[in-house]
DNA sequence: TTGAAAGTTCTCTAAAAGTTCTCTATATTT
DNA sequence: AAATATAGAGAACTTTTAGAGAACTTTCAA
């Protein structure tokens, strides 16, 4: 986590490397930010080098460097062939443009985390007991969208979410034989909103 | 249980940290509840990162965070964590004796391939339309699995197969507004068996 | 090749923010 | 009535953040 004035001091740097193609001088940095000292500077660059924010070639004038994102390529990777559509039709129709999954794109990704269903309350939106859902830590959502939200801070479940707009919010279970539930704003912690599902048949 | 007040603060980080994208201050907090204190705040505070619904860097000025999502992800291995059951209870039951999921485990396996779905012939075993189908090759399916049969040597469909044992089979759509099929057993031709599914709401 | 310009490393200062106390008061429970 | 949990004030202290500036080393261009 980056302290006020070393955020300050990425910003700079960002800026300026997008309009001048070039790394910025400690002093233009100090003068962009209101500091006389440019071993104040030179402090907070170290910090963002530290972070991997930015790339410092020690020494060289103007050394300060967006990170080189270099794809790191997987030898194993999960990559499964994708055949195409199955339906009526042709036997198998081919998906013009993609012809392979690569599982950890599919689901994978910050802050991910799998949990396994309980239960049946989302049987009608395709999410069965015992399938696995993929989740995205963060702590707000837009209606419509299912989520884990934490109750009370006692009871996790896997709704779909609504915002009321007057202090309320609504879980509503995509299933027929249960009601939606309303709860005040503050009794409902959002934990994660859902990203993918899974489902293994052996 | 946290007490009215520790809910309260704990209520006002959450919404700090949606609006800022960083923590606040402890005089923040103080202020917003109309606390004049800061000893005070630190307290609930502390008493919150004892409960893990936040965490603490100590001493660090905003030094107050949403829980990282722990289990860190190595991006190359297609493995996830798995942090345990959902549904209503205690927040989050854990699975004993498993704690992540390597996806390639999960669903690949030699002789299998993707099929994307289409149509809604078997919603309510809960294979929705645009769902990714795992099918694992083969020739044979004993009753009640999910196959991919081709009939007639051109329409391709995902089905749940039975063996009428009298020289026909019946293929059976998961959707109340179809009706089943009953074709002879030489008009059908096996070419896999459903053994995972995966969505992806993004 | 050489000297100005730029980067590096330091020590020092001060304000801001976090931490740890003690003290008080009011409910609630036993 | 005593014990306990909750709620708050505030003082004293430590650590982090922010900045100034001097002394030094390295880079680079004339």
């Amino acid at each position: 986590m980056l302290s006020r004035r070393e955020q300050d001091t990425y910003d700079f740097i960002c800026n300026y490397i997008n309009e001048h193609q070039q790394g910025p001088l400690l002093e233009e940095i100090a003068a962009g930010l209101g500091i006389k000292s440019k071993g104040v500077v030179h402090r907070y660059v170290k910090t963002l080098a530290n972070a991997e924010l930015i790339e410092l070639i020690s020494g060289r004038h103007r050394g300060i460097q967006l990170p080189s994102s270099e794809p790191v390529i997987d030898e194993n990777a999960p990559v499964m062939p994708l055949l195409g559509r199955i339906a009526a039709g042709m036997p198998i129709e081919a998906i013009p443009d993609q012809n392979e999954i690569n599982l950890a794109d599919f689901f994978m990704g910050p802050g991910r985390f799998l949990l396994k269903v309980q239960g049946e309350s989302m049987i009608e939106a395709g999410i069965l007991p015992d399938d696995i859902v993929v989740i995205e830590s963060c702590v707000t959502a837009r209606n419509g969208e299912i989520i884990v939200a934490l109750v009370d801070q006692q009871d996790a479940t896997l709704k779909r979410f609504k915002n009321n707009q007057d202090g309320t919010v609504t879980l509503i279970p995509e299933n027929h034989e249960m009601q939606p539930m309303i709860f005040e704003s503050h009794r409902v912690h959002i934990q994660g909103v859902l990203v993918g599902q899974m489902r293994s048949y052996c």
